[in-house]
DNA sequence: ATAGGGTTAG
């Protein structure tokens, strides 16, 4: 008898994936050889390992099974292979041929493959169906009908399966009804209706199924917290997390990472900071994910150095990382550092997806690197297969008009092989804004307006344009016609974080509980810089209808609340970090800039689509916004 | 002897 390749099968049977079809030959042959294959767990093994990999040795699987006696212990870690494998679909063809009648376990390898199908479709926005493969939901709903038709829907992994495949295809009400069947479900269903509830949009249900659980364990904080992140009410997020750790529920990665998620959600920069001192404090291990969360978290704060610290120090990364990475310096206006680090991942072998190319090319058009940002679309398709999406159009036409270059933004519309979406022509609106092109902001609104008509930014932006070129009719006309359409204006806000507390200002809003003494800071700020030779454009202000309404002076726009507030509050030398949920207007930016450089300050303001750092009078926004 | 719910980039 020849030597043994390998002393336990098992030890190699792992590293199978990329082998080719002569080892496995081989491999096989030693397995019968050495008796081993007659062992159910070892057979059950060696197709798992078959099955998981590559499509060749599935059917070399499919060969070595039906020559065996038929168990559920082996067809079941085919099924289960199936279900975790790159073709899902497969798990059915599988099931449909199963020798013997399946149990709870194929049932639930079944509901796997089912959901990861689903999650993958609803993932993919454009789903490929080959014609053998069904639609997700034919597929949901065929494993759910064979858990009952077999007897075993009554089975708790099933239950939650069914439950989170529902979930998968984005059906709540299909979850709901599968969990309404359920007679007494275990913590783990309800968890699993918890997560559905709440990643379909609805935390209230979600929270009064959480409030109603006799027992929570630390998944099902988790999947509260994460549901509050999800729809962006960071707040109830972070202050569910103080209870959970008040009970004394498992904090773990996951936790941590909805939790840093919703500081950069908040630009909570003090609490972000206090979760990363607490992994370090507890030792904990920074995978991928929680890495990722913390490079987001800090770029999403305007804390680019330790962003790109953290990402340094990471041992392992993925494309989210990097992406992370690349677009945490596009938003602080680090154009060519952004193009830099993309260059570095295109050589570190990772793939840049769709993600990556909208951050690289809004970190190009943010630094004005039109002729860069051109190469990086082209090698999009060409030397990375990326086919573009709306969005990548939206990044090219704001690239061209950004930098004044308005005829090349029309003829790439022209040229576009799709119909233009309302980023196409919203990009196109901010850059007549910019350059102040009434005519092609109209035609851009028209566009525009054809699609979304009640847009509310697109009319702010009109009325921009006709303020920035003087014209006091064409700023009362779009009043008009938002007036007449019933558009609102989203109120607009400014948050400080000041010793690990958000304070938040509204427009015009007096509702501070310091509000005298940001009464008198304010008069301050305005004598000093008077003394500075400032004065506030007031025929602009008496027009000006920005983001935000105007309910008094401009003076009382919620970023110059908050700009008092943390100049009153925060001591000299710290740096002041707000954080806009619109974009800041042309008179607060230039107010900013001064106070920056009048009261000695770093200001960062972070808007809705990007950082602007202040410093010594001016913005690394460079005034293009 | 095989299985469950929660987490990252726009």
């Amino acid at each position: 008898m020849p030597p043994p390749l390998v002393r336990d099968p098992a030890t190699l049977l792992p590293s199978l994936a990329a082998a080719p079809l002569l080892l496995l030959r081989a491999l096989h042959a030693h397995l019968l050889v050495s008796g081993r294959l007659a062992s159910p767990s070892h057979l059950a093994t060696f197709v798992a390992s078959l099955a998981s990999s590559s499509s060749s040795h599935v059917a070399y699987a499919r060969l070595v099974l039906p020559r065996r006696p038929a168990t559920l212990l082996t067809h079941n870690a085919l099924l289960r292979a199936l279900a975790r494998g790159p073709r899902p679909g497969l798990a059915f063809a599988a099931f449909r041929g199963l020798p013997l009648p399946p149990d709870h376990y194929s049932l639930n390898f079944l509901v796997r493959a089912a959901t990861a199908l689903a999650a993958s479709a609803a993932a993919e926005r454009r789903v490929p169906v080959p014609a053998e493969v069904y639609s997700p939901r034919l597929l949901v709903v065929s494993a759910h009908g064979a858990a009952v038709r077999w007897g075993h829907a009554a089975d708790p992994h099933v239950q939650s399966g069914v439950v989170s495949m529902y979930a998968a295809l984005g059906d709540v009400a299909g979850a709901q009804a599968a969990f309404a069947e359920i007679a007494c479900p275990d913590v783990v269903c309800v968890t699993a209706m918890v997560g559905a509830l709440a990643a379909g949009g609805d935390v209230d249900a979600a929270r009064d199924l959480f409030d109603g659980m006799p027992l929570r364990d630390h998944v099902a904080w988790n999947a509260m917290i994460a549901g509050y992140v999800h729809v962006g009410r960071s707040r109830e997020a972070l202050r569910l997390f103080d209870e959970m750790q008040r009970v004394g529920a498992a904090v773990g990665e996951a936790t941590l990472v909805s939790v840093l998620t919703a500081c950069a959600q908040m630009g909570a920069l003090d609490h972000g900071k206090w979760v990363h001192w607490y992994m370090r404090s507890r030792g904990m291990r920074m995978s991928v994910t929680l890495g990722t969360a913390l490079v987001d978290m800090y770029s999403k704060c305007g804390a680019v150095a330790s962003a790109m610290e953290v990402f340094e120090s990471m041992d392992e990364r993925n494309v989210y990382t990097w992406t992370s990475a690349v677009s945490g310096l596009a938003m602080n206006s680090m154009g060519l550092e952004c193009l830099e680090l993309f260059k570095r991942m295109e050589s570190a072998g990772i793939q840049p997806n769709g993600v990556t190319f909208v951050a690289v090319l809004r970190g190009c058009s943010m630094a004005g690197l039109v002729d860069e940002g051109q190469a990086c679309f082209d090698s999009m398709k060409n030397k990375h297969g990326v086919d573009p999406w709306l969005e990548h159009y939206g990044c090219m036409v704001d690239l061209y008009g950004r930098a004044g270059r308005l005829d090349d933004a029309i003829n790439f519309i022209n040229g576009m092989p799709v119909e233009p979406h309302e980023g196409v022509w919203g990009a196109l609106l901010n850059a007549s804004r910019i350059h102040n092109n009434v005519e092609l902001g109209k035609y851009a609104l028209d566009k525009l307006l054809a699609i979304e008509s009640e847009n509310d930014a697109a009319h702010v932006l009109l009325s921009n344009i006709y303020a920035g070129s003087q014209n006091w009719k064409g700023v009362s006309m779009v009043r008009g016609m938002m007036k007449a359409k019933g558009v609102k204006k989203v109120p607009g806000w400014s948050a400080v974080e000041v010793d690990g507390k958000v304070h938040e200002f509204f427009v015009g809003g007096k509702s501070h509980p310091r509000y005298k003494e940001i009464e008198m800071m304010l008069a301050e700020m305005s004598r000093r810089l008077r003394l500075q030779g400032y004065a506030a454009n007031t025929k602009e202000v008496l027009f000006d209808i920005e983001e935000e309404e105007k309910e008094g002076a401009i003076s009382l726009h919620s970023e110059k609340l908050a700009l008092a507030f943390g100049l009153i509050v925060l001591p000299e030398g710290v740096e002041i970090r707000i954080v806009k949920n619109l974009r800041v207007c042309r008179d607060c930016h230039d107010y900013t800039k001064l106070i920056s450089k009048v009261f000695d300050r770093e200001i960062i303001m972070r808007d809705r689509n990007r950082f602007h750092h202040f410093k010594d009078g001016m913005c690394s926004c460079k005034d293009y916004w």
